[in-house]
DNA sequence: TAGATTGTTAATCGATTAACAATC
DNA sequence: TAGATTGTTAATCGATTAACAATC
């Protein structure tokens, strides 16, 4: 079967969904996958094997109804389900991150944060309590969270992935540089933006040496 | 020539850089993309294709000195020379930029900041002073910005590209899920974290039915 | 109906990995 | 020297795009 659920395919949806959701508030009733192809300058033949991933079936010469599509695509990726999420490293993108209104459309809540600096321990940030590093832990395993949002400086980040991983972590959203190693059955999301700063760059540079 | 300098070879760069860095800081002479593949999950044949476009020679047996090495990479990727750059909308996610420390060793420097809130406007943060909107694109145009910074909600996003792109602005690191319309010798980096968020949990849930 | 759109199979494209000779 | 590492060419792999029959 060639048609495994990659990677790729996951980062799509989000877009889909995106799209979807502002033609629903425009109250526009139907869709095709031309017309999000339009939008997102994705292949109109690459989104139609995204959908039909979905089940959904459309209708020549008509397309998909833009409610159902956008019901399946949720449903596709989950987000009606909400997963618990904990953050570490109440920082300038901590905050920015537990101060953030769209997770919650998204499948994520973050339901505790930890820091290790005693001025934001015990505080609440946008009703999302700081509590001590070290019993991070301890209350990862209590509330059986599986996500973790790793904001912290680079150089702790290894050491606080390996803690977390035996309070039964699977999944980390890393917004640090560092490379984390992970047992195979951890998923790791790197989020680290010198990647996406040295690619936008780059290629301004070459279109302006090219000019 | 097959060898173009693609958008991910730009994105491999900073890990290289990452790693050279912390290696010089141990202190250590020499490496490999032996080495430099085991801290990286990259392949040793693909660091070395990499690493051939800076003009770097290794010495079989030996490999590459640590701080030629990473020269080389800072170099290819014209980090010494700072792009100035403007961010647009100081929420949360621009507050935490505006306070990053890491830009200046990655071949950025945010030199202004506009919003439209009063209360913002005038103000310093981290000493990135903060003009109206208004004004931006007067700003852009007097200091030659070529690149912006994209924070504000995403129902702005595109009316705002368009004025930025008006004013000179040739690349745009888009914070926003909008998919943004512009020219064709204007970039655009989406920095979207729902494409992300998507991937992680959709990997972790992938991974937790299968067990 | 005619033609726009669907869904699928085949072709293309580009990135990654394997193989291997060269070399210090 | 022997063998680890380099750098390059060839093979593989997977994602994207093209082609096209089916259908409302």
């Amino acid at each position: 079967m060639s048609n495994e659920i990659s990677d790729l395919i996951l980062r799509r949806f989000p877009k889909y969904i995106y799209v979807l959701r502002s033609l629903q508030r425009k109250g526009q009733e139907f869709t095709s996958a031309s017309e999000l192809s339009r939008f997102l300058d994705i292949h109109h033949t690459q989104i139609r094997k995204d959908l039909a991933l979905t089940g959904v079936r459309g209708v020549p010469k008509r397309g998909h109804r833009v409610d159902s599509l956008l019901n399946a695509c949720i449903e596709f990726l989950d987000w009606d389900n909400l997963a618990d999420a904990c953050l570490v490293g109440v920082g300038n993108m901590g905050n920015a991150l537990l101060n953030y209104e769209g997770f919650a459309k998204a499948g994520l809540q973050i339901v505790v944060a930890f820091d290790n600096d005693p001025e934001k321990i015990d505080k609440r940030i946008n009703n999302i309590k700081v509590y001590p590093i070290e019993k991070m832990k301890d209350v990862i395993d209590i509330l059986e969270v599986k996500i973790a949002i790793l904001t912290t400086p680079a150089k702790n980040s290894q050491k606080l992935a390996n803690e977390m991983i035996e309070a039964g972590i699977k999944g980390i959203w890393n917004f640090t540089p560092k490379k984390l190693n992970v047992p195979e059955n951890v998923i790791v999301e790197d989020m680290d933006i010198y990647p996406a700063l040295a690619a936008l760059l780059g290629k301004v540079r070459n279109l302006s040496i090219l000019k």
